[in-house]
Parts: C-alpha cells; sequence; structure tokens
DNA sequence: CTAGTGGTTAGACCAGTGGTCTAGGAGTGT
DNA sequence: ACACTCCTAGACCACTGGTCTAACCACTAG
C-alpha cells in the first residue's frame, strides 16, 4: 500500500500516475516497465513520488488494486454463498463473464492481467509484491475450499497442487482469450468464455476426479 | 547461438561462464540474474564476454540449451514415432520420467525450468529469446499434432489453446513437483509424477473431450 | 631483427535503472 | 519575525546491460 499521505494527494496527480503506471506494466510487464518514464508522462519529480509511494512495486499493486478489483468481484459473485454444487459452478461462471465485460471494455487493461499473473512464478523479495500475491492466493483457497464443501471441486489432490493449477491455467486461458480480442465478435467472445470454463471445471472439478479413479 | 568464436573459447572458461550463468539464472530469473556478477564470479572481462557471446539473453539461451536438452530427450523417447493412443501416452510418460530422473540428479537446475517457463509469457524482442520460444513451441506443437494423428489428443479444441494450455500446465505442474523435491522420497516423487501425468492427459486428452461432450 | 597482422583481452565508459537525500518553497500559527 | 509542517524538485548514488578502444600476444613476411 501507499503511505498514508497518499490520500492528500491531488485527485488530478493521482490518476495521471497511475494511468501512466497502468499503460507502462500493461505494455512492458513488472520488470521491463521504466519508472523514470512513468513519473516523468504523469509529469511527477521523483522526490515527489517516493514522496507518496514506497517504491516501484508499491505503485504496481496500487494499479493492480485499481484497475482490477478482483475481491470485489468475488464477493458479489456470490460464489463463497453458495450451497451445492451447481450454484457454485454458475457462481464462477457469472465471475467470469463479469471479469470478460470489464476487460473487453477497458481492453488496454487486458494484459495488465498477464503482467499480474507473471507475479506468482517470480521469485520475489518485495514486500508489497509478496502481500498481493499471497492475498490472491488466499482468495483462490477460500474459493476451492468452499468449493469441496460443495461438492464442486475434486477432493484427491492436494490443495497446493490445485492452486498451481489453477492460477496456471487462467493465466493461459486468460492469454490466449484476449489474444486479438478487440477484432473479435460477440460470439467469439463469449465462445472462448465457454472453453474457457469449461477447461476450468474439467481440471478442477469433481468430473475430472471421476474420470481418474 | 553465441558467436562463431565461441567454439575456440578455452573450455574451462566455457565451463566457468556458463556454471555461475546457471546458478545465477537459476536462483535469480532472467531479468533480476546480473550479468555483472556472472562475469565477476567466472572470471571473464566485460570485453572478454561481448567478444564470445551476443548479450545476455544469448548466454541464457545457451546455458538453457546446455542443462536442458528438451529436443533430444523428445527425439530419444520416440514420442513423434508412436503410432497409437496408447504408445503415444507411454512414450510421453517415458520423456516425463527422464525429465524428473535428470533434474533430480541436479536439482539445482530445476529452478532453471520455472526461469525458462517464465518466457513463454513476457514480451520479449530479443531475437535469441525470441528464437528459443520458438523452437519449443514448434517442438509442442509437433507432439500435439502428432497426437491428434494416432488419437491421443483432443481435436475439439484450437491448437493455440492447447498449446497454451500444455505450457501452462507444464509450468505449474513442474513448480508444484521440484517443491521440496530433495526431501522427498522415491515413492513421493513417483507419485508426484503420477499425478501430474494425469493431469496432462486430463487437460489435453481425448478422455477430457468425451467428459465435456 | 623488425614490422605488420589477426585473434584476444581488459576495463574505461555510456545511457539508463530504482532509490536516497538535501535544500528550499509555501502555508500556518505564534 | 520565527519556527514548524507539508511538500517538491532534482542532484546524486550504486548499479544495470552494452560499446569501444588501446594494448597484448603469437605469428609470419620481408
Amino acid at each position: 500500500m501507499p503511505l498514508a499521505r497518499y490520500k492528500n494527494l491531488a485527485a488530478e496527480r493521482k490518476e495521471a500516475i497511475l494511468r501512466a503506471a497502468a499503460h507502462e506494466f500493461a505494455e512492458k510487464g513488472y520488470e521491463r516497465a521504466s519508472l523514470n518514464r512513468m513519473i516523468k508522462e504523469a509529469g511527477l519529480s521523483k522526490g515527489t513520488f517516493y514522496y507518496y509511494f514506497e517504491d516501484k512495486a508499491d505503485l504496481f499493486v496500487t494499479v493492480l488494486r485499481g484497475k482490477l478489483p478482483w475481491e470485489v468481484w468475488l464477493s458479489e459473485s456470490g460464489l463463497l454463498g453458495s450451497d451445492d454444487e451447481t450454484s457454485f459452478w454458475r457462481c464462477l461462471r457469472a465471475l467470469d463473464l463479469r471479469k470478460y465485460a470489464y476487460l473487453g471494455q477497458y481492453s488496454d487493461i487486458a494484459r495488465l492481467v498477464d503482467t499480474a499473473h507473471d507475479l506468482t512464478a517470480s521469485h520475489f523479495d518485495n514486500p508489497s509484491l509478496a502481500d498481493y500475491v499471497a492475498e490472491r492466493e488466499a482468495e483462490t483457497r477460500r474459493v476451492i475450499e468452499h468449493g469441496r464443501r460443495v461438492g464442486a471441486v475434486r477432493g484427491d489432490l492436494p490443495l497446493q497442487l490445485l492452486l498451481n493449477l489453477w492460477a496456471g491455467i487462467a493465466r493461459s486461458l486468460s492469454e490466449w482469450i484476449f489474444k486479438d480480442w478487440h477484432v473479435l465478435s460477440q460470439v467469439e467472445r463469449s465462445q472462448r468464455g465457454d472453453i474457457a470454463f469449461e477447461t476450468v471445471q474439467r481440471v478442477i472439478g469433481v468430473a475430472g476426479q471421476e474420470v481418474a479413479a
């Protein structure tokens, strides 16, 4: 999180730096994004930037939290309140659809999702990044555990593996789905969404369990 | 590839730089690995390094090709010569086992696999990296196409998606498998291998196709 | 023996990186 | 007038990957 004073930063400057950062991070990925370019683009000086932000990573997660509000989407999907297999998958599907609708709307942000996914794998020591990754992982863990409780998610694989797998296929799927997204018809988009959802079900769901057994 | 003169570089210096690079890349990942540290560790000067290598990326792929000879493993597995579903999966399994045996032996290199996997996702403009990624992708594509020909790999999903998925789960699985690998018993290791293999089958194989339909 | 040649080496140097630090401006209270 | 706090700008730092030049070494030709 940014320093406490961040809330006092003039709204227009906030917007300027977040916009510049989102653009740069989406385009170049975390490592290759240049902080100097971002603050120059936003019209901030080094001193000003570091007066409000902890470091580059802090800016990054601030952008992610602002542009990709997973937590909100999850809680509003009702997924964790679902009480049987059918409603679990229905809520998960709704969550997916909302995500696609949002990212379709702000398609320049779609690449931010890939950039965010890259984090999981990297071996980072930065506290901001570590926190963010841990939060997302905890979120996914809650979903999986709930899915098991209602009998939707398979119980024969180690939790840690399911976590890795879900993260991995989510990443693969989002890379595939948003490829040339802006030139796709509405039908094509929803077809891709269907395929992605079925893939998740096949890997995570109890149906796969039965096949394997 | 390194410059042509690379073959003239004294064997001990070759070994020194490759060893240092493998270590650094495995530990820090591509971006955060320091070329300066590597050449210092290996006892080379800047000038000498750039006399033999194109750039940092060139060193990286040289290390990968040396330490992770996918191409050799693939060709020696007989996978592309298999002529029915059963033998396809048997060869693929053998390929997996060989990989685990190798990486179990040189466990310091196991993290190199993750580092290599990270490449696929990143948006790189470097020719060496682009070449390497393209080669690996072509390899996987050949495997998938052959798998379809012999009726092992599902035909209802776009090839590009299968490619992404395979890469994604391979990455997730290898992260999971090699976690604390060195303290695992032989039985645990082979159990993990079984699970990983079944997961690949479930996602890529025609069995999954039947379930989905 | 000298001069030149081509392969090789070391390291100064370059623009750029993320991050620190200090000097001072602007506003307010006393 | 002074001090105090909030804020800002940019010089500066150690480091990054990469370039370039001067010299060294073994060799051959004259």
